[in-house]
DNA sequence: TCACAATACGTGTATATACATTTATTGTTT
DNA sequence: AAACAATAAATGTATATACACGTATTGTGA
């Protein structure tokens, strides 16, 4: 839908302003998608974001410096999003033997199991591909880089 | 700057992926610099953006409700963001006579002034102008647009 | 080796936010 | 006109978040 439309304005300042706004609306419009999809789940997308960051590592468990730094919100308060999760039973933690400053985490079976479920449900990427040719993700991507160069 | 080195991944599972992740990457970094940004003004990027809504009526004066709706952020509470703007009197409310429950809002003097400031060290349209031509700005806002299509 | 900087993580606190509910007013139906 | 639905805005409340500061541990230079 057209960013005219949907805040009701007739016009912008200039291209390079309604892309900003673009950005910034469209990025909302997607994380108000993925909390409903993931409410009923009873975690965020901040604590999604760090189930899958930590899925990926396997069996591996990973320091929460490193799962901060692989976050989409880098700002976001990685100690109490671990703490959280650790409570729900979808990580645990694991003493680290070089560094004992360092707290190590990986995910649980339930963890696991429960991510199963979540990406049944969080049907974003499909949808994508659904709109978007493959050239015109990639296009994207380098658009969206080449701002934050 | 590619995303594989801003998450510290080697890959994506496809580029559709990739590309939902910049938009949400790339909209936070916006995000946070904009904060930075307004923080020394006290407000908000959202009390930034309801004082752009107002400005750009004029002396007009609109309701809670349609500011609502030209918001970016439509799940946030506009009426707490209003009344936050009124304390600081960058904003006034009139009554609104042809209905009671209306409560019609417009900028003061002192909000015009203070966005005029601000805007000067708001450069993300500027930032945007120099990283890219007017026809990848029309390409990026018609990529985000077709994927809320 | 001892002082001190650097690092990893946790916590305190003020503010922001999401969502449901409440209050006041207006529109509508009979 | 009375009863009830619909609307506009405010508010209550639980949770989330940002940012500064605190604590524990490790690295490092005199």
């Amino acid at each position: 839908m057209r960013l005219e439309e949907e805040l009701q304005q007739d016009g912008f300042q200039s291209e390079h302003q309604k892309a900003v706004l673009n950005i910034l609306f469209t990025s909302n419009w997607l994380e108000s998608d993925s909390a409903r999809v993931l409410k009923p789940f009873g975690i965020s997308s901040q604590q999604y974001n760090v189930l899958r960051i930590l899925k990926g590592q396997g069996t591996n468990a990973i320091s929460v410096n490193n799962i901060m730094s692989r976050m989409i919100d880098k700002m976001s308060n990685a100690s109490r999003l671990v703490e959280k999760l650790r409570k729900k039973e979808f990580i645990e933690r694991v003493t680290c033997e070089h560094d004992r400053r360092q707290v190590d985490v990986r995910i649980t079976e339930t963890g696991i199991a429960l991510l199963k479920e979540a990406d049944k449900e969080m049907n974003q990427f499909d949808m994508m591909k659904s709109k978007l040719s493959e050239k015109e993700a990639i296009q994207l991507s380098e658009l969206l880089e080449k701002i934050r160069e």
